[in-house]
RNA sequence: GGAGAGAUGGCAGAGUGGUUGAAUGCACCGGUCUUGAAAACCGGCAUGGGUUUACGCCCAUCCAGGGUUCGAAUCCCUGUCUCUCCGCCA
């Protein structure tokens, strides 16, 4: 959502901005509707007032025992013209508030441009790329038994993975791992969340109403099945006015991700990218304006460093304008190796939102003996997919010799000191 | 699933159709007093929007959305949330 004042005053702002993301002008239609809604309000007021008065006056006039009828059908005839400007200025608030909401955020000035994720720009590259090709994971895991798609689609269909054993055991410890430490060692709070939201909560961080089809929805109970932990994370903030004092707030949580994957068909359909259902360790963090930036670059060496501590080689990104998700300012993409792929892939993706998401869900901090409020900043990160984690361990730890998965040094103590996952 | 109670300003808490945007208390801000502080006293203190060069004026908001009425915090309907009791249940 956007300061539809901000729009009165820089149009041009906001039509370049948005021109970034291949979008025609959009202000000339904004403004139009604007004008015209407050052209309307003004004459309804006007028109509220005088009803207010002479309903005043007849409550004067019986007080006194007087007889009002007179003043009582004028007033009538005023309703009926309130009720009709009513509804138009309803009508054409809906209409402003619907076109506002389905613009995506504007992007930063450092945001490179470009059409799709092959003009997104390289920031650093980290870890020695040990095992530049092998196996995939669908291979090592099938021959060590522990990994079944098969049986998944059995009950669920495509994009669901089975895992077993010392696999479904990792699996856990990665997400453990990454849990303990955002909560101990980058100040994360550990949060455990609702799976299941309302509309509003969609629309406060950008889903709705736009991108409806990529969720799962209970239609009996209305609820949503969340595509990622930011939006139950963000969501806690949502309708507050928070003190400045208490910000930054930094949440953590560990959760699945629903997803329906209506628009990737055909893409990633091998093993477990790319699935319906997956678990995330996801990061949010909550700033005043003027902190986010530096939020950011803290909230990326994060993600980084569960990489680093997991020995996995990786490479940063910055999306460019075309890549940039709806409610994002500018985003991050960490990029994992994948030797069974050849090539790095997306393993998280850490945005700063700015206030978009803040004044959809208005969200505000004042600080300390102010009177005014501001929007707060919101920004998201995983830190990281667990799924995809899991992936590139079973390729970048692969032992060609026994075809078993060396159990990275930092999971060691979340799985019993096993050394290495084999045949069982 | 059944029965009932409730939602009012930062908080507590009045108000059941006519100057109620809302008593009162607490909190908060300013002042008087004091060497200083406390106490006491005096004054101020909701939000969003429209309009205005400005002072200001106006509109909306007592959980949300509809309705009744000349007029709604107050009456009616729907939704959301909270609480109590019964049933079921991880």
């Amino acid at each position: 959502m956007f300061d539809i004042r901000a729009i009165r005053n820089n149009p041009d702002i906001f039509d370049k901005g948005w021109a970034r993301r291949g979008l025609s002008p959009q202000t000339s239609e904004i403004l139009g509707l604007d004008e015209k809604r407050r052209s309307l309000q003004t004459s309804l007021q006007e028109l509220q007032a005088r009803r207010n008065d002479e309903s005043k006056k007849i409550g004067e006039i019986k007080k006194d025992g007087g007889d009002a009828t007179g003043q009582m059908q004028a007033v009538s005839i005023i309703k009926n013209d309130i009720a009709k400007m009513e509804e138009e200025e309803r009508k054409i608030g809906n209409d402003l508030t619907t076109l506002l909401s389905s613009l995506p955020n504007i992007l930063g000035d450092d945001v490179p441009d470009g059409a799709d994720e092959e003009d997104n720009k390289e920031v650093h590259r980290w870890g020695d790329v040990k095992r530049p090709s092998g196996p995939d994971h669908v291979d090592i895991g099938e021959a060590l038994g522990l990994i079944d798609f098969e049986t998944a689609a059995k009950m669920s269909g495509a994009r669901f993975t089975l895992l077993k054993g010392d696999m479904a055991r990792m699996e856990r410890a990665l997400s453990q791992f990454f849990l303990d430490t955002h909560t101990q060692e980058h100040g994360y709070t550990e949060m455990s969340v609702p799976l299941l939201v309302r509309d509003n909560a969609l629309y406060g961080t950008g889903q709705l109403p736009k991108f409806a089809e990529d969720l799962f929805k209970d239609h009996e109970m209305g609820h949503w099945m969340i595509p990622t932990s930011e939006v139950p994370l963000t969501n806690i903030v949502a309708e507050m006015i928070v003190d400045e004092e208490e910000l930054p707030m930094r949440f953590t949580a560990f959760t699945p991700c629903f997803r329906s994957e209506a628009g990737s068909a055909g893409k990633d359909t091998r093993g477990m990218l790319r699935q319906h259902q997956f678990y995330k360790v996801e990061m949010v963090g909550v700033t005043t304006p003027d902190k986010s930036e530096d939020e950011h670059e803290r909230m990326l060496t994060c993600a980084e460093t569960v990489l680093k501590k997991l020995d996995l080689p990786f490479r940063t990104v910055v999306l460019c304008s075309g890549d940039t998700g709806f409610g994002a300012r500018k985003t991050y993409d960490i990029e994992v190796w994948l030797p069974g792929q050849e090539t790095y892939r997306e393993i998280s993706s850490v945005s700063n939102c700015w206030d978009f998401q803040a004044r959809r869900m208005n969200a505000r901090c004042r600080a300390k003996g102010e009177k005014d409020t501001r929007f707060v900043h919101t920004l998201n990160g995983s830190g990281v997919a667990v799924g995809r984690a899991l992936i590139a361990v079973i390729e970048n730890y692969y032992d060609p010799s026994d075809g078993g998965v060396f159990v990275p040094e930092v999971l060691k103590p979340y799985m019993g000191g096993l050394e290495k996952i084999v045949k069982g």
